[in-house]
This record gives structure tokens, C-alpha cells and sequence, in this order.
DNA sequence: TACTTTTGCTGACAGTGTTAACTTTTGTAC
DNA sequence: GTACAAAAGTTAACACTGTCAGCAAAAGTA
């Protein structure tokens, strides 16, 4: 009875297309370029089509923050487990943050920005967390090698984080300017960051 | 000939209208509930009248965040005279612009976020250099009095803001958790970052 | 072959930003 | 006060958007 396997892996394949067309046509025009009936057109389907695989645009949005995340806690974790002691680790953490921000731009802007929906971010709140773990953990481990054992562990995590978005969002607002700077600023940033956090 | 003055007014009138009705719709429905017919509805007037006083809704959006800007340079203004030393000084500026992003979470959104557009902020850079200026001036002041008096002004001032709009960021991301919480990772990341400076 | 289920399409609804073309009002000159 | 020009304001359209009800066609089953 491989036929409604033939049917499931059909299914697949356009679901795979819709978001392979609907993420060219992303990289190529931005996302406010991506609308329901030029995916359909892209894979040569009519638009209810889509809605067959993705309840709403808003849905393919998540998915595509959903790979985003998942993409970013690889790197991450890598990144991390490169390193020996936690203080490297947190520096290859914010570099490697920073590398991902500026290879997957439109990818960073459907995680974070487009603020629009003000977030529904509900379902790609797994990814979300795996990120989230890196910093904890890695964090959790400088405190304990530190001279104040006692930090807030959550604190001193939603910090760094904000930190690293915050260089990132402010270098995509103010267009590309010289991105030698905004290393260095990263840098600066992250050394304060830990050298505060070692004590 | 008071009468083209009489006509300047009602149109200066007109234009009032569009902004305060348009902020009230903003304030109650968010921007996105913003529309150009929506607009000319409660004006009552046709929708071309609107785009008699505004090129296109690009052009409320930058009068909005030109607003933003100029209330918030002129709050950071009035909290960094209010202080004396320096680290005083960069201490309430991050209190203040905490603050502000706090009460004009609208204003602030659309001064950054909406990322939409990928900026045209060109109009609005005026008010924007304003709010630049304040932390570049106290940032100046601060290394001047610091023990590394060569350091980078820009580059502080630059991480500086980073790390305010970072925090900030995060927060309405992650939507309305704890401010306690927010508020402490501000006044750590503030405390971390004045320290380093300081040296 | 007859029937059912799945699949996909057409066409519509209610919106959006924006603008061309027309009408009405208003101010000026005779 | 009437004739004309300029300004102000309107309607109606264009080309889109996300979304979905209802119908036609194809595919699988008996």
C-alpha cells in the first residue's frame, strides 16, 4: 500500500516548495515582497494550495523564525564547544551571534524584527529556547569560575543577549555602515560584558 | 489680506487633525490598524485630502518617529543637566530611556522596530542626531574623567545605545514579563558598562 | 463501471496604498 | 453682480493584499 506514501511524500514536496520559492523570493525582494499568490504562482499552484500546508502567512513567518533559531543554536553550540573555558566560550558566543547575524540578515529580521504581530511567537518557542540554554549554561559556568559565585544566572544571560541584539539591531537600523566599526564596538561590548561578569 | 492666513490655518487645521486622529487609532488599535481611509474617515474628509498634507503613510510614520525623537532627546536633556558627574549623568540617561520606551511603547516602535521598510529615516535624522549628541557629549565627559582618557568616544557612545535599545528590544519581544526583572538587567548592564568606561 | 474522497481551481469578500479625472467651492477682476 | 480662474475636495478606479466558500476534476475504492 505505498500509495498514500507516494500521496505523504507529494504532500511534502510541495510544502518543501512553497517555503524553498517563498524564501527566494525573501532573499532576493525582502520579506514584504512575499504574498500568498506569488508563492502560488512560484510553485504553480493556486493560492488555497498554500493554505493547504500553511494556515496562515503568519504561519510560513514562524516557520522560517522556527529554522532560524534552530540554525542559530547549531552555530552556537559549535561555536561553543570549540572553546575550553567559559570566558572563550562567551566571546566565540558573541562573535559567532554576530556572524550569523550577518550572513542570515533576512533570517535575523523574521526572528526578531518586523515586530508587526507584536509576536505570536508560541510555536517556535523550542527553538527559542535552545538558544536561549547556550547562553545560560555557558553563562552558569563563567559565574561558578568567578569571583562572585552568587550572580543571577537569568540576569546576567538576558544581558548578554540583549547586548548582542542590541549592536545587531542597531547596525541593520542605521544601514551598513563600516562594519570594521561595528566589530569593534561588538568586541568592546563583550569584553566589558565579561570582565564585569568575572569580576 | 488676512484671508490666506485664514486658509493657512485651516489647513495647518487639516493637518493637526490627521496627526492627532491618526494617533489616537495608533494608541488604541496598534499601527498596523493605521490606514490611510481610516484616517480620512475620522478626519471626515476623502482620502485624497490626506495625501494632500502627507506624500504617502511613509511620511506619517517619520513625522511620528521625528515626534519620538524630539520628546526623547528633550526627556534625556533634562534628566543628564539634572545630575552632576558624569557616571550620575549616564546612570539617568539609562533610567530615562528605559522610562521613555516604558510610557511611548507606541512611539518607540515606531522609531525603531516596524523594521519594515529597512529605514528612510532621512528626514527624521535631525532629532536623531539630537538624541546621538546627548550621548556622545556625556560619554565624552565621562572618559575625559575617566583613566583612559583616549578612549573612542563614538565607540562608547555607539555601544552605549546598543545596549540600551538591546534591553529594550528584548523586553517587548519577549512581551510583558517581569519589570522588576527588566528594570535590574537595565541597572546591571548600566553599572557594567560605566565601570568599564571608568576604568 | 459507479461511487466516494481527495485535490485543486475559480471567484469572491473586504481590505490596502495611491492617483487620475471630475465637480464643487472659493477668491479675484471687471 | 456676473465671468472667469484657481483652489479644494470628491468619486471611482488600479493594482494589490490575506483569506475562504463553493464548485469542478481527478484519483482511489467497491
Amino acid at each position: 500500500m505505498g500509495i498514500s506514501e507516494r500521496k505523504h511524500r507529494q504532500l511534502e514536496q510541495v510544502r518543501t516548495a512553497i517555503l524553498a520559492q517563498s524564501w527566494q523570493i525573501i532573499e532576493e525582494e525582502g520579506w514584504e515582497a512575499l504574498s500568498i499568490r506569488r508563492i502560488a504562482d512560484a510553485i504553480e499552484y493556486s493560492t488555497p494550495v498554500v493554505y493547504k500546508h500553511f494556515e496562515s502567512k503568519e504561519a510560513i513567518r514562524s516557520a522560517f523564525s522556527q529554522e532560524g533559531y534552530a540554525l542559530l543554536a547549531n552555530r552556537l553550540l559549535k561555536a561553543k564547544t570549540a572553546c575550553d573555558s567559559p570566558t572563550d566560550q562567551l566571546m566565540a558566543l558573541s562573535n559567532t551571534y554576530w556572524a550569523f547575524a550577518q550572513e542570515h540578515p533576512k533570517h535575523y529580521q523574521i526572528m526578531y524584527g518586523l515586530g508587526i504581530p507584536t509576536c505570536e511567537m508560541v510555536r517556535e518557542t523550542r527553538e527559542i529556547l535552545e538558544v536561549s540554554n547556550v547562553f545560560h549554561e555557558t553563562i552558569e559556568a563563567a559565574i561558578q569560575a568567578s569571583k562572585q559565585p552568587d550572580t543571577d544566572v537569568h540576569l546576567k544571560a538576558m544581558t548578554f543577549w540583549s547586548i548582542l541584539h542590541g549592536l545587531i539591531a542597531m547596525g541593520m537600523i542605521s544601514g551598513p555602515g563600516d562594519p570594521q566599526t561595528a566589530k569593534r564596538i561588538l568586541e568592546d561590548a563583550t569584553a566589558g560584558f565579561i570582565k564585569a561578569l568575572m569580576g
